[in-house]
DNA sequence: CTATTAGACGATAAGTATTATCGTCCGTCA
DNA sequence: TGACGGACGATAATACTTATCGTCTAATAG
């Protein structure tokens, strides 16, 4: 369990300005913080977080920053089965493990997973980027509770 | 283009015996709208469509029904890239085609589609139900925009 | 037949998550 | 040193969803 580093400024700039964006203070401390939160966290928790180095952020702030890191491709938008926004910071490829009773989210990378549906042509010639698969299914502890 | 036949109520009373549910008017009458509504529906457009049929039925009574639907596994919930709750209409076996641009959602029948990927081992013994599997890309109708 | 009771319903208040608005501030560049 | 444009924070507003509560209804027990 290694800590992961602060992304230095420079490298930040760089980021932003390959994606059309200013570099300010509260942006690097927001990717900053989402670095560093594993799994896919809400955006109260990271405003919560992000808190305590900018005590004057706004959550509105929050929501527009993570919006825009989206629309510019900084980061992906991984919305499903919450009830709020998400994005994923896992950098890998992955796909996701759904619990349907407890609607707990685990990563499971794609190496992991077995093979890629081959898809020959698709329908109107629709441009593929990549798949977002969900296993929907039961967790180990759910099991474990209702067996009980 | 033919109509989608209307369920008569014995097999309406059936399918509610069969999940443990009492047969109500509104039930049957709100299952019914939702048959007959293609794609994927929002609770209000359905409560729009409901209220033609009867006109003193609540927003809050459909929204109680759709989950009670679901939780008893009359309907599949598919709550992902809209900003409000959705269930699955389509009783085949399918997956989507999300337009990254417009989010349009177009269903990809299963058997369309190319093979399941063939998971060999889950990690701490996760029950698999089911896949859903989102195809992200661009929508011809997008790329066609992007380029003019 | 009543009386009882367990949902089911409709109206509506409340709650959450998110977005829009707006006044202000700050860094850049003429 | 202004002027400008984008970014920020506060906060009002919105959209969606859920909780509450009084009433109704259909089934059941007496
Ligand atoms: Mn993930
Ligand atoms: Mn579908
Ligand atoms: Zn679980
Ligand atoms: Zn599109």
């Amino acid at each position: 369990m290694h800590d992961i580093p602060s992304l230095d400024a420079r490298s930040f700039r760089e980021l932003c300005a390959d994606h059309g964006l200013a570099a300010t203070h509260q942006r690097q401390m927001l990717y900053d913080v989402m670095r560093t939160m594993p799994g896919h966290p809400s955006p109260e928790e990271i405003y919560a977080r992000l808190k305590r180095r900018i005590p004057a952020i706004s959550l509105a702030t929050v929501y527009k920053n993570i919006h825009l890191f989206v629309e510019r491709g900084v980061l992906k938008e991984v919305s499903m089965h919450h009830g709020s926004l998400r994005v994923e910071m896992n950098g890998h490829p992955h796909h996701h493990l759904v619990c349907s009773q407890c609607k707990a989210i685990t990563d499971i990378e794609e190496e992991d997973f077995g093979m890629l549906p081959t898809l020959q042509r698709l329908p109107g010639g629709f441009e593929v980027d990549r798949y977002a698969i969900d296993v929907i299914g039961i967790c180990a502890a759910c099991q474990k509770a209702k067996s009980s």
